[in-house]
DNA sequence: GACATATTTGCACAAATACGCAAGTATGAA
DNA sequence: TTCATACTTGCGTATTTGTGCAAATATGTC
């Protein structure tokens, strides 16, 4: 594996890897429909503000998918990828 | 999922999610035999204070495992148990 | 004991990061 | 056009984190 891929992995388990943007994810699992931000951001209990950058990190590295509704915003989550990319790497470490 | 199970995945994610760190980690998959921490140093190019403190990281999260060999400090990884963590989320993402 | 090797710890520092508030932008509704 | 709702951005701040150097500790070897 080559380092920018590596580089890539690091970048996506770190956005995985903080509290409330891995909770934004969990409460995604479980949505059907797509999110918008305000609901996201209650399940937090943080500012709007955090939740719009956190949201905006978890789109950056592809865990989510934003599309433009009105004048909302609804998250989805990004399944299979996201679901594959960490099987791959459980695959690797087990060896 | 509680909050103190996800606050853990969180931390075993943000242990992974680092360059130097996600590298040692890499570095372990491909060895058969454990390794100290000076030939894992030498793969990150760090100072070996550095590399000690990431193995500490990993070893709090239960990535690797740390075995005193002499004056060696030999660390392998818990190659199932995190595959597995791993894998579970991905169940869980994938829905 | 004297010395070399392996590793950790104390320290300082720079950079990254998460946060809330307040102000700005965008869009729909009245 | 006026207002409300949804979201983003600028800003300041506090905290965390990654790093290297130097000193300390631990353990094997001579």
């Amino acid at each position: 594996m080559d380092v920018v891929e590596r580089s890539e992995l690091a970048s996506l388990l770190k956005a995985l890897g903080e509290f409330n943007r891995l909770s934004l994810v969990y409460e995604l699992c479980d949505c059907k429909a797509p999110r918008n931000a305000m609901c996201l951001c209650s399940c937090c209990s943080v500012d709007s503000s955090v939740a719009s950058r956190h949201l905006k990190v978890l789109a950056q590295e592809g865990v989510v998918q934003m599309e433009k509704k009105g004048r909302e915003r609804v998250y989805s989550l990004n399944r299979t990828e996201i679901a594959e990319k960490l099987r791959s790497l459980a695959d690797r470490i087990e060896g």
